[in-house]
DNA sequence: CCCCAGGCGTCCA
DNA sequence: TGGACGCATGGG
């Protein structure tokens, strides 16, 4: 309930000096990032590498293709992303709309705010997805929120428990400049802390780099002796 | 054995 | 409208 700002510029060099550029290009073509985007989904990032090697093998990620490979074929691939029957049906009804709406280098024409409404309103895409493929693939200037930020955002008392994706968003867009290089490495840096350092049971705080950002009562209460169960502090 | 991973849709009070 | 719940594999 009571949060307070942080200055995200500090904590980005902060994040810059422990870790160094992280460069997270998450796949080598424009259909391959909506993919993962989507394939990883409340899934680990390994996981979707072994998919999508297994979908390249099974010829590949054009769309055309990708919409008329039968769904076991499809299922098949996907397995070891989990989710895999949801997740096949998601990604042939994601194909089949941005075939249906001319192709990528169409879609890129639209403006980010329409471009977005649009890929809310299809099956499957939630607001991280939509943003993750607009940051990702079409280059546009969006934070994307995901699970690490929140965790970590909530911690630090930038935001309350109860803030969700959209206070969050507003939160980073607010408190940066808007600049697609920076919201990726920055998103890349807060995902580094969130699995190394902000973890669900046992948050590090000690070495954590973010330390110096961490409120007073909050840092003590991760350092306590009896810290099992330190969910925020 | 347990928990967790770069969510989302559905259902029900 | 919001809080459970199901979805599923792989790794620590």
């Amino acid at each position: 309930m009571s949060s307070s700002t942080p200055n995200l510029e500090a904590v980005l060099q902060t994040l810059l000096a422990a870790f160094g550029p992280q460069h997270w290009w998450p796949a080598e073509s424009r259909e391959e990032m909506i993919i993962g985007a989507l394939l990883t989904q409340n899934t680990a990032w390994k996981n979707v590498e072994k998919g999508l090697a297994r979908l390249r093998r099974q010829g590949g990620f054009d769309f055309e293709h990708l919409r008329q490979l039968p769904r076991k074929k499809l299922e098949e691939a996907i397995r070891p992303c989990g989710y895999f029957r949801q997740k096949s049906q998601r990604l042939q009804k994601l194909a089949a709309a941005i075939l249906n709406a001319g192709g990528l280098d169409e879609l890129a024409r639209r403006p980010t705010a329409k471009l977005r409404q649009w890929l809310l309103g299809l099956y499957g895409i939630g607001p991280e997805t939509a943003d993750s493929i607009l940051l990702y693939t079409f280059g546009r200037p969006v934070f994307v929120i995901d699970a690490y930020t929140l965790r970590i955002a909530r911690r630090h008392d930038w935001l309350g428990e109860k803030d969700g994706y959209d206070t969050a968003q507003q939160l980073f867009t607010r408190g940066l400049p808007s600049d697609t290089r920076l919201f990726n490495e920055y998103h890349a840096l807060l995902v580094r802390i969130g699995k190394d350092f902000c973890r669900p049971r046992q948050p590090d705080c000690q070495t954590c780099p973010l330390a110096g950002y961490l409120p007073d009562q909050i840092f003590k209460a991760t350092t306590d002796k009896d810290a099992t169960k330190n969910e925020t502090g």
